[in-house]
RNA sequence: GGGCGCUUAGCUCAGCGGUAGAGCGCCUGUCUUACACACAGGUGGUCGGCGGUUCGAUCCCGUCAGCGCCCA
């Protein structure tokens, strides 16, 4: 006996177990059956589950477990990422707070202490996606910086090396001083800070009492000033090009010089030129052959090296050295007040790039670094989005792609932190660079560069995270050794992701894909998602309080309707609004679906392999097999298409609308009927149909699909997981079955309705009276006729014959009018007003559609069957007018 | 400033050239022997505004407005 209730904490784990243990997540690299590859995106080791995670797993377990009933060698690949900056905080927060120092302990104590972590605390995440019911393949869990993935790594480093497409340059990187440690440009955002302009005067050289005044927001980098550019047409600043001013403070000489780079309409026109602390003035520097020294060190405080004596204020310049660079613009723009070398003061809102870890300005920072030449890789990735080689679902985010490909700078990949994978270069005592898979093949080529071996000092720096990230597709498949599972599952063929990181990390698969893969895309559709909001909308975020943990509604309210809730709710490029209430609203699904099972145990239906649903006979069983039919091929085509809310719809609308509502409630007089033939066929067909239910669910409620299964006797414990995916099954004379059945839901309806509107209670059992009854009709009541008495609340169905009794209700279904004997309780009036009404309705319907047909242009431009539909349609509306008009004549006298 | 998306019933969203739909909510009944996490019935919409294309527009095009996101 099911319990009454389905015990979701008790079974889910036990379920999960019972698949993970008979190796049903596994993939079958020596079978022959086609495959279905998606790489799970990486989650970070010091991450724990979140309602992002549950909505992107959930999409992915989904596909997984669909395709997998399709028969499909499906490999859902596990694994995590390293996730370098994030996890290195992590744990030296977590020294911190025992009092150590990751500087004083050393490089390599601290990465003991990060492996130590990861053992503990790095499997967080892994545990929780079990308990999101992700079928995974568990054994072939990879790590970012597991050997394997770190051979692939040095693979790629040195090839890309040898290719030319990654280099050591000094450039201008994103500084975070907070971490010390260069970043990309995807981890800087941009933030509003409302901040100040302030103009400065530099006076002319050898013209006392004349200046040039500069408009700034950062004056602290004016010790660093080699130039002030105006733009070549300006004409207020024509006759100085070429002159010289004395820099305050330093004294040194700068030069104007004219570049459009300057803004004339911008400030004052004239701009000062820090090439060493801004990007654009980096750029105006190069074309003016400029000198960029520093005036900020690693940590974003004032240092004096590069700025030679002497100096024009030497104490005041002594007394900047080594403070922060916000004390530094105080102490400057104070200084230059004093010499009212400071002409005025704005109010302004800057966009102040921050580091998106640590969350302060980043210190665009004149350092040596590696870059990858993200320009050349990016150029196959852009045409095989075009060409269609890979796709993206919803196709708008190919715009989104194409405008970050075709802009793509320089991808800065060194970091200068512990954790991670260290860069494979080595450096002579010459400074010559030797980059290599292993220290052995460096020194070689260095005792081949030298004539004898030299001490070779690794480069300390460690890799961009998302340098290995961008291997995932096929490192984790065994690359760069040729292992029949890259044979089999690369490309793969779908990647699931949010739109957050199409730049971070789709971006840089497709490039890597490409070059490593012959050419090959590393996954032919890329379905993009939205974000979890909260049920207003709002982002959710610590600060507001609004989160969800997706781990709290499963307690609740148990995996499948979490699931189920998450699949209904994600629609084409829509973001997912998800509260509580609707987790709750959705677990009815399920148990609805359990109580529907109970009362097939009840009435002893169990499965029955022999049942054939070719031989049904009754229009009843006819109609449920074909319903079933039909939503078998609706959520089969959403699946397809990665519509998950319509598979989710067309799912629920089958079992809840057709499969319980009017399925089982024309079951019940059968079932409780004599033994027999017509028994036996709709207890074959219930079967048969739940069977296909828990099929066609379980890849969004597995659990109680999977249980379900096994009480049932569909078969063993943990084998629907693997079944077949349901097709169409033959049902004769189908066609005929469902008009069949719409006129008795019709009927019934109608019944209902009207009833209901004269306010008679459901303990007050009418007879039915048939007037205008055809032939066909007549026999169907009669077929249906306990149906009828249990859900129309009537005594008995019969033809009207004589004189139509007093105070009847009536209703037209078809050709039919219905009248409902209830001299007792009806209002004559109201019923007066009622069918009056219904008339109204019908003669407005056929007004419309006849002056569309009245429409010459209509006639003759629309197309034949619309025409021909819009007659038909007519003839209907004035029938039933004709039926409410007798109707009405009835009851006039 | 550039780009993308959204605006349909009280709420959340489908539909996207030819009868406006679902779930939830709300209202009215009902503990009808699977289910009150239920059953039955009902209420509710000039499909953001204005133009255009078309025999016909919620749907296509243009424009305006509001909202959201990305990039500068």
């Amino acid at each position: 006996m099911l319990d009454k209730t389905f015990d979701h904490a008790a079974i889910e784990p036990r379920l999960y177990q019972g698949w993970e243990d008979s190796g049903a997540f596994a993939a079958h690299p020596e079978g022959a059956a086609k495959p279905f590859t998606i790489m799970i995106p990486p989650p970070n080791i010091t991450g724990s589950l979140h309602i992002g995670h549950a909505l992107t797993m959930t999409v992915q377990d989904i596909l997984t477990r669909f395709r997998r009933m399709q028969g499909r060698d499906a490999l859902w690949q596990p694994g995590t990422d390293h996730a370098g900056i994030a996890t290195q905080m992590v744990v030296e927060r977590l020294l911190a707070s025992q009092g150590q120092k990751r500087r004083e302990m050393g490089r390599e104590a601290f990465l003991a202490h990060v492996w130590e972590w990861k053992r503990e605390s790095g499997g967080t995440i892994t545990r929780q996606l079990r308990r999101l019911g992700a079928s995974l393949d568990w054994p072939r869990e990879r790590f970012t910086m597991d050997e394997g993935l770190s051979e692939a790594v040095r693979e790629v480093f040195v090839t890309l090396h040898s290719q030319g497409l990654l280099y050591r340059d000094k450039r201008l990187v994103n500084w975070d001083p907070v971490f010390q440690t260069a970043i990309s440009d995807l981890e800087v955002e941009s933030r509003e800070v409302k901040g100040h302009i302030w103009h400065l005067r530099y006076p002319v050289e050898g013209e006392p009492g004349r200046f040039v005044t500069v408009a700034t927001t950062r004056p602290e980098t004016m010790l660093g000033d080699t130039a002030v550019a105006v733009h070549p047409e300006d004409a207020r600043y024509t006759d100085l090009v070429g002159k010289h001013l004395v820099l305050p403070l330093t004294g040194r000489r700068i030069p104007v010089v004219a570049d459009a780079y300057s803004d004339p309409e911008k400030g004052t026109g004239a701009v000062k030129i820090t090439p060493a602390h801004d990007f654009n003035d980096f750029e105006v520097g190069k074309r003016h052959g400029l000198a960029s020294p520093s005036v900020l060190d690693a940590d974003a405080k004032v240092t004096l090296a590069e700025i030679p004596g002497p100096w024009a204020e030497p104490d005041f310049l002594r007394s900047l050295d080594g403070l922060d660079r916000f004390a530094a613009r105080k102490a400057i723009i104070a200084k230059l007040e004093e010499m009212e070398l400071l002409a005025a003061v704005e109010p302004h809102v800057n966009q102040v790039p921050h580091g998106d870890r640590s969350g302060v300005p980043i210190e665009p920072r004149l350092t040596m670094q590696w870059y990858v030449d993200a320009k050349t890789l990016a150029q196959p990735a852009i045409r095989a989005v075009e060409t269609g080689q890979t796709v993206f679902v919803p196709r708008q985010w190919e715009n989104t792609f194409f405008a970050w490909m075709r802009d793509i700078q320089p991808w800065c990949v060194s970091r200068q932190l512990w954790w991670g994978h260290q860069i494979p270069a080595w450096y002579a005592p010459d400074g010559e660079v030797f980059v290599a898979k292993t220290e052995a093949e460096a020194q070689a080529a260095a005792r081949a560069k030298f004539g004898r071996d030299v001490e070779l000092v690794r480069d300390p720096d460690v890799l961009d995270t998302w340098f290995s990230s961008a291997l995932w597709p096929f490192s984790t498949l065994g690359w760069p050794q040729q292992t029949p599972e890259l044979a089999k599952y690369y490309p793969g063929d779908v990647l699931v992701t949010g739109f957050d990181i199409i730049f971070f990390w789709v971006a840089r698969m497709m490039m890597m894909g490409l070059h490593f893969m012959d050419g090959r895309v590393p996954f032919e559709k890329v379905y993009i998602h939205g974000l979890v909001r909260d049920e207003k909308g709002q982002k959710m975020s610590k600060s507001k309080g609004n989160v969800m943990d997706p781990l709290e509604l499963i307690e609740a309210y148990g995996t499948d309707a979490l699931r189920f809730t998450i699949a209904s709710l994600t629609g084409p490029g829509r973001d997912v609004k998800l509260g509580r209430k609707r987790v709750e609203d959705f677990r009815s699904f399920g148990t609805k679906i359990w109580n529907a099972a109970r009362f097939l145990e009840m009435n002893g239906i169990k499965a029955d392999p022999s049942f054939d649903p070719a031989s049904a006979t009754t229009p009843l069983a006819r109609w449920i097999l074909d319903g079933a039919n039909r939503a078998v091929a609706e959520a089969t085509a959403a699946l397809e298409a990665f519509r998950f809310d319509e598979y989710a719809a067309a799912s629920y609308r089958f079992v809840w609308g057709s499969f319980c509502d009017w399925f089982l409630e024309f079951a019940k007089p059968v079932l409780n009927g004599p033994d027999g033939p017509a028994k036996d066929e709709v207890k074959g067909a219930a079967q048969h149909v739940f069977g296909t239910i828990l099929k066609l669910l379980h890849p969004a409620m597995p659990f109680m699909t999977e249980a379900l299964h096994a009480e049932f006797g569909y078969g063993a414990e943990c084998t629907l997981i693997r079944a077949a995916w349901p097709g169409a099954v033959p049902v004769a004379d189908a066609e005929a079955a469902r008009e069949e059945l719409d006129w008795l839901v019709g009927l019934i309806g109608e019944v209902r309705g009207v009833r209901a509107e004269m306010n008679v209670p459901p303990s007050v059992t009418v007879p039915l009276l048939l007037s205008g009854a055809s032939g066909t009709t007549l026999a169907r009541a009669e077929a249906w006729i306990n149906v009828i008495r249990r859900m129309a609340r009537a005594t008995e169905v019969r033809p009207l014959d004589g004189a139509v009794p007093k105070g009847v209700a009536q209703v037209v279904v078809g050709e039919t009018t219905v009248m409902l004997p209830l001299a007792d309780v009806i209002d004559l009036s109201a019923e007066r007003a009622r069918l009056g009404q219904a008339r109204a309705k019908a003669e407005a319907e056929a007004a419309k559609v006849t002056a569309k047909l009245g429409n010459a242009d209509f006639v003759a431009r629309a197309k034949e069957e619309v025409v021909e539909e819009n007659r038909d349609r007519l003839a209907a509306f004035q029938a039933e007018m004709a039926r409410l008009d007798a109707a009405l004549a009835r009851i006039a006298g």
